[in-house]
DNA sequence: CAAGAATGATACCTTTTGGTTTCACTTTGG
DNA sequence: CCAAAGTGAAACCAAAAGGTATCATTCTTG
């Protein structure tokens, strides 16, 4: 258990690669056209594309000379595993704690 | 959106952190307790704890000289909302897509 | 009150990360 | 064919991250 949750835990601890899962939640986009939402070279941007591919969360397929980058939702799912563990703990064992949080939230 | 989200998805970055989480939902810690559960200085893990409070996944409270770490699942919750935008992305534009991806599920 | 327990804080070190530059390589088009 | 477009990759850098060691503090307790 979380053994390879490393790598798509990692893949998101970082905002610009966050930004970029939800701008090809729009489209699908070539190296190019990731960079060109961000201040920083293409070549910092195919680094974090590289990380998000090595988490799972978007695969990258060749189209000529071009790298279209695609979200892979699929890749989420460790992510949400992982946090199912929670949510099992809190109706398992923590079902009054869960119903004070939820009416002390301000 | 995403704009006060980095602490916390920098706290579960951590394998070590994640699994502080994991021994905090079983029951509360002080910092020596959690530390016997890792093979690092009570220092290190010390700064793990921080991280994880910055990050609002625990809180800490103080109990005679001791510090007693308990789990917040609150602190979650930016990072389900976050992970909603892409439900909600799947649902509304991609439901084939979806079922595709789930059918194909080796 | 004095010793020990639990912690806070600081300085310091090493490895990773995020970024830039630069150069080689492959495809596309006129 | 040849120049430009789109990438890949490597070298290099500064800053952040994860650890350790050390010392000062603060409770607890005999």
């Amino acid at each position: 258990m979380q053994t390879e949750d490393q790598s798509v835990f990692r893949a998101l601890a970082d905002p610009t690669r966050r930004t970029i899962l939800r701008d090809l939640a729009r489209q699908d986009m070539t190296i190019a056209q990731v960079a060109d939402n961000f201040d920083m070279t293409r070549a910092a941007v195919k680094k974090h594309l590289s990380v998000l591919s090595d988490g799972g969360l978007i695969t990258v397929q060749a189209r000529g000379r071009e790298k279209i980058n695609t979200l892979n939702p699929h890749g989420f799912a460790p992510v949400l595993d992982w946090l199912t563990f929670f949510d099992q703990f809190w109706d398992d064992r923590l079902a009054d704690l869960k119903a004070a949080i939820e009416e002390k939230d301000a």
